[in-house]
DNA sequence: CCAAGGATTGGC
DNA sequence: CCAATCCTTGGA
């Protein structure tokens, strides 16, 4: 086999299969990878946030298994995709244990090859990655050839209550800083 | 069936 | 500040 890239080590199951604010912070730094067709596009997280437990009132496992949420409640390492506000996708992926409703949503990242726009917030990540509901919602980010995650360089982080991200970074999501 | 509202974004 | 835009949820 070919030392190419899609053959490098990438993040799996045990990673995710931590509480969400752990899987969180941990994501910091490192690489989201959407092959693309022929095309690679990759950018490297810098703002993630935790939903954690039935108890998380901001969390969609906060009305039960519904058919949207009910994957939160799956295994760890698949991706869970949704339409918010009928504009943005937002690419979260499930942590924890199997029965323990937990994801952690992908926020902010920094460019590094091959995005089609601003990798700055939720949507807008989604859309500078070619991520959409239909296609990868559901998907398993510890195989396949589509979407995944590889190890990337740790940050210093900062945290607000469950949403992590990089000191300093210009990436980050929010009101616009200089 | 229908109404309400959302883990956002960008424009005014 | 606020509308866009559509899907999900919950109640009649």
């Amino acid at each position: 086999m070919k030392p190419t890239a899609s053959r490098l080590a990438r993040l799996g199951r045990a990673f995710f299969s931590r509480p969400a604010p752990v899987v969180a912070r941990a994501l910091l730094g490192q690489v989201l990878v959407r092959q693309d067709g022929g095309v690679r596009r990759t950018a490297r997280i810098v703002e993630a946030e935790a939903y954690h437990g039935p108890e998380d009132r901001a969390s969609h496992a906060r009305a039960g298994p519904t058919p949207r949420a009910a994957i939160m409640w799956g295994p760890p390492g698949v991706a869970y995709v949704y339409l918010i506000y009928g504009t943005s996708f937002c690419l979260n992926v499930v942590t924890g244990e199997p029965g323990e409703p937990s994801a952690v949503l992908l926020r902010a990242a920094e460019p590094l090859t091959g995005c089609l726009h601003s990798t700055r917030g939720p949507g807008n990540l989604c859309r500078a990655l070619g991520v959409t509901r239909a296609r990868h919602d559901g998907l398993d980010l510890t195989a396949g050839d589509e979407l995944w995650l590889t190890p990337g360089a740790g940050p210093r982080w900062a945290a607000r209550r469950w949403r992590f991200s990089e000191a300093g970074s210009p990436f980050v999501s929010g009101p616009r800083r200089r």
